[in-house]
DNA sequence: CTATGTTATGCAACCGGTTGCACGTCAAGA
DNA sequence: TCTTGACGTGCAACCGGTTGCATAACATAG
């Protein structure tokens, strides 16, 4: 009578009940309601279980109590080097709660990402999305089921974390500006993007206080290879500065300048946004922090607050952004540069 | 007698029975096993289902079919540029036959990933761990009780797949010779690692092939900042070359060089390992290739491989690397260098 | 010594599906 | 006409927990 219990299957909380000379209920409640059992039957049930090697079936309990202790998280790109730190962050602190996350990529496209959400939100308490490029129709939608939280999304009603790059562009603008420059280009992100827009307006903000020309150049995807596309453009404009949208698009122009042999900063300064590089590109880059990594754990924490229903309402929670001087940004030159 | 159905649950297989008027089975089947009814019977159900929207219930599924269309993926660091590529592949992969992932983020630790791996098991139907850090005996205990993949992890009898550093490391250790340096430090990453014994293996062997002498320089963490800090270590074995245990290492000790006024490649020159920054660094760095979201992918597929029974046994599948020659690799200076 | 409360535990229904087996019907073969 | 098999569907048990209510034991109050 040593083990019996060598089923393939994991011990269930019957196996644990006959062993104990107990009910099922009685394991039950020495799991999840242990004061409302004596002291000595809770100890011995646990010595039990953990003997026999038992583990709550998350599944079943999920089905009887509705609380799954699970929840979603979707980014447009996993491999864009400003998300890896914020879902970091974001199943660090669901971790912290002992929820698990699901993680969806939506790779840039809104019906991947609607589908997503459609099969997550059977099996999540809750939902966080990550600069969604859903429509809002939809993510109301999808917030009428489930508690729901953005990120770097802003809808009236619906709790948000958002990273105010405002701030860290008008610096940045300031700066140029401060350094003699008269005339720059930004290079815009996604459309759907409520960071694009919010950069793009503070660009149009800055340039006008500083009395600056301001000309957008469009790449539609965040990434190196956009940056490079959009060079020509940025060229044709005269423009002795460029803020890009993020780091990896200014990372591509920064080498598309230097294939048609223009030099960074001496001939057109560079500012980039996100900080996701740190000083690793040369020249190392001039950008707009941000904590990526602060706004995932808030939005995550803010979900589980909502489950836990502590009071959340219309949360919205801005983050600030700083400019990081490095040597991508200098005077313009005496003469506006020809290719 | 309009809508009786907004309660503010969903409404199950029992409503849409009714509304049917047939059985609970048959809506289960319909749903199911379609060609086991009268093709109206499936059609009015079908259509009364999507009327009242009704969808089925996947924890419930789950609980009674133990298949629940979810599969984990833990890797050590998400921030880690090794993996995101990764961990987008598996998810498109998993994606791609409906299935869900849980990702957990094991911070390099193996008691967390232990501790996760426990969380997501009675939730999941299989598992990958990538680079993981647990012992072999406690991946072999989770390996019993689930169908689990290992990707950069080599235990005989579970299936792995593997990126074989060795032919890219040991073209790198050619290219080094053939350039004539005599000397090179190895710049090792986290003991656990399959990939960094295996690399440190291949330097071993490398140097030994091209008479080379070698020294090895333990950087336990893989990351930018271990780099910079081993740089002294580095200048006091006065070796001509380093072989960095990856590239976020190699970057690093860049950095710290510059810092120092050792001129790279002219002084010493750096290799890296895996090939995330692309040509991002200044000068860019030669590095060895990897497709880490073949991997990524590769491994997801074995997984969903053997979810279906499909045989897969000790399945071991090696993906190769080759080096790539970029900019801080030259000749050895003249004399050796000194700080 | 009986009435009343507490406390610890068991019973059984329930969460929302799935599925083996049984049953009834209808048509083809004997 | 009776048998037999295929087909379509329902019954009820089951997956592994949770929980309202009942009950038994024991303590306290009247």
């Amino acid at each position: 009578m040593a083990d019996k219990s060598s089923d393939r299957s994991a011990p269930t909380m019957a196996d644990v009940a006959k062993a104990a000379g107990v009910s099922k209920s009685t394991v039950s409640r020495a799991f999840t309601q242990p004061n409302m059992l004596g002291v000595d039957t809770v100890e011995r049930i646990l010595e039990i279980a953990n003997r026999v090697g038992y583990v709550p079936n998350h599944t079943a309990r999920a089905l009887s109590t509705g609380r799954h202790g699970n929840v979603a998280l979707v980014v447009p790109d996993v491999a864009n080097p400003f998300f890896p730190p914020l879902i970091r962050a974001a199943q660090m602190e669901a971790d912290r709660s002992d929820f698990c996350v699901f993680l969806g990529n939506s790779d840039e496209n809104w019906r991947q990402e609607d589908k997503l959400v459609d099969r997550f939100v059977s099996q999540v308490e809750g939902l966080a999305l990550a600069a969604s490029r859903l429509s809002e129709e939809r993510i109301r939608h999808h917030a009428l089921k489930r508690p729901l939280v953005l990120i770097n999304r802003d809808i009236r009603g619906i709790p948000r974390v958002l990273i105010d790059s405002s701030t860290g562009v008008i610096d940045a603008i300031a700066h140029l500006a401060a350094l003699g420059h008269k005339s720059l280009v930004y290079v815009s992100g996604p459309a759907s993007s409520w960071a694009n827009q919010q950069r793009r307006a503070a660009v149009r903000a800055g340039a006008k206080t500083h009395h600056m020309d301001v000309t957008i150049v469009a790449a539609k995807v965040p990434s190196y290879e956009s940056g490079r596309a959009v060079v020509p453009d940025i060229l044709a404009s005269k423009a002795t500065a460029v803020l890009a949208f993020d780091d990896l698009t200014a990372q591509g122009i920064m080498t598309g300048m230097a294939d048609r042999g223009v030099a960074v900063p001496e001939q057109i300064s560079i500012v980039g946004c996100d900080d996701v590089l740190g000083a690793a590109t040369y020249p190392s880059l001039t950008t707009v922090s941000n904590r990526s990594d602060e706004a995932g754990r808030a939005g995550m924490s803010l979900l589980l607050d909502m489950l836990n229903s502590r009071a959340v309402g219309d949360a919205r929670l801005v983050l600030g952004t700083h400019l990081v001087v490095r040597n991508t940004t200098a005077p313009p030159p005496r003469k506006s540069i020809s290719s």
